[in-house]
DNA sequence: TCTGGGGTCCTAGGACCC
DNA sequence: TCTGGGGTCCTAGGACCC
């Protein structure tokens, strides 16, 4: 599929859309690959010029791996006149936006899982979801350029195998409905374990200690066994497996939990002033993203890491994490807090490969009350300070403490941790 | 010689996803 | 000389409390 935008000088990956009807449910999926003006050239998109993150059909025929580590395949690639650009999350943040506006047409609930996928709740096609599929595709097709391949199923899990299905059909319509026993046994029968959405290498290998080594295998094995050895995930996998949704439609957006800033380096680090210059630019990074979300962190860390890759050097691998008296989103307080982790993480004489920061523990800005955000030593601080002083002697070391919990900053006592004494009121920890 | 049990919180680490 | 970046969820184990 070629766009002929002038912008888009790459190519973006875009739209797997997964479409399940979530109560007595069905499922949908699609996955496109825009290749821009490259003339059938195999074209790729590299992350930070370290790995393959994408590929045109015609670099997936040369067997360039999805995944595979840049440095290893620079002069292979370019011998191949394979095309490489880096990624532009911008410009596919752009294009997901346009395909699930035009989703929403399709469906009244969709769940926006990732950039390239949605989950659709179809209840009440049951007759006409062939067709409506179909239609689904033609537009989004007409409208944006980009293909879409529809996967349905009773559950999520199924509905992502389906939309696998979809995609790998020679000569299909780009729609695979798994409603029925039978379709469900023939579609995963033909995929591999790792296939399945939530099996990736490391489970693969566990499920096979159990004899366990194909979908159908899983689908039939005891849950309880598969929850013993492998967890809940397991049991729900096996669940879900059977048509019995364990996941529901997720259609609010909720907060980001955490945000994280981090690179690997070129080369390795081995002065702490240059990690420091890093470890910096990342917290500002970090908090830029913190503000536009109009979120506070409470928490931040800092984590370092040697090179796994070299098993041959001493590796080494830490983080720290420095709780914020008072949620905050300025660059200022967050520096400071950078910092502090990293002296405790650094140690010299390793090469050092990669670090980031994050921060975590995220609340709404406009819930940090007033001066106590100020990074400045204002009255008020050095007040609640003296405060906090006064209830430690009295109560003991470290038995006041700060949280934000939901909607509430505020401090408790730890004694009286069970009811949540939570209060936006700092006055209050002045007469205790 | 014998050395509770249960609950909660916190942290680190593992595993997965896109 | 070179192997991504940004997320989420779960679990095990230690600390601590009663």
């Amino acid at each position: 599929m070629l766009i002929r935008s002038s912008q888009a000088q790459n190519y973006a990956k875009l739209g797997r859309v997964d479409l399940a009807k979530s109560v007595d449910n069905s499922s949908l999926g699609s996955e496109c690959v825009v290749v821009t003006p490259h003339n059938g050239r195999p074209c790729i998109i590299s992350n930070n010029d370290g790995c393959v993150i994408a590929r045109s059909n015609e670099a997936k025929a040369l067997g360039i791996a999805m995944g595979a580590p840049w440095h290893l395949h620079k002069a292979a690639f370019a011998k191949q006149g394979v095309v490489v650009r880096s990624s532009n999350y911008t410009l596919y943040g752009d294009l997901s936006a346009r395909v699930m506006t035009i989703l929403r047409g399709f469906a009244p609930d969709v769940e926006v899982y990732s950039i390239d996928e949605a989950f659709l709740d179809l209840a009440g096609f049951d007759d006409r979801l062939h067709s409506h599929a179909l239609d689904m595709r033609r537009t989004v097709l007409q409208w944006t350029g980009i293909p879409v391949s529809v996967g349905i199923a009773p559950t999520k899990t199924l509905a992502k195998a389906a939309n696998r299905t979809a995609k790998k059909q020679k000569g299909g319509d780009g729609v695979c409905i798994l409603m029925t026993g039978p379709e469900q046994k023939a579609a995963l029968s033909a995929l591999a374990l790792t296939d399945l959405w939530g099996v990736a290498g490391r489970l693969a290998t566990r499920l096979e200690k159990l004899s366990i080594t194909t979908p159908l295998q899983l689908r039939d094995a005891d849950p309880q066994l598969v929850r013993q050895h492998l967890g809940v995930l397991g049991e729900r996998l096996v669940l879900e497996l059977r048509g019995i949704p364990c996941q529901r439609l997720v259609l609010s957006q909720a907060a980001n939990k955490s945000i994280v800033a981090s690179r690997s380096f070129g080369r390795p680090v081995t002065e702490k002033f240059e990690l420091e210059q890093a470890v910096s630019a990342f917290t500002e990074r970090a908090a830029e993203k913190l503000r536009r979300q109009g979120l506070a962190a409470s928490v931040l860390q800092v984590f370092v890491t040697t090179n796994p890759f070299k098993p041959q050097e001493r590796q080494y691998a830490a983080s720290r994490t420095v709780t914020l008296p008072v949620a905050s989103a300025d660059s200022t307080v967050l520096l400071r807090a950078a910092r502090v982790a990293l002296t405790s993480v650094w140690r010299d004489g390793y090469r050092y490969k990669k670090a980031g920061v994050m921060l975590l523990d995220l609340v709404p800005a406009a819930m940090v009350q007033g001066d106590l955000w100020t990074p400045a030593d204002t009255p008020a601080r050095q007040q609640l300070m003296e405060a906090v002083d006064v209830i430690n002697r009295r109560y003991g070391r470290r038995s006041v403490s700060f949280a934000a919990s939901g909607v509430k900053l505020g401090w408790m006592l730890r004694s009286e941790q069970r009811s949540s004494r939570f209060t936006t009121d700092w006055s209050e920890l002045l007469q205790v």
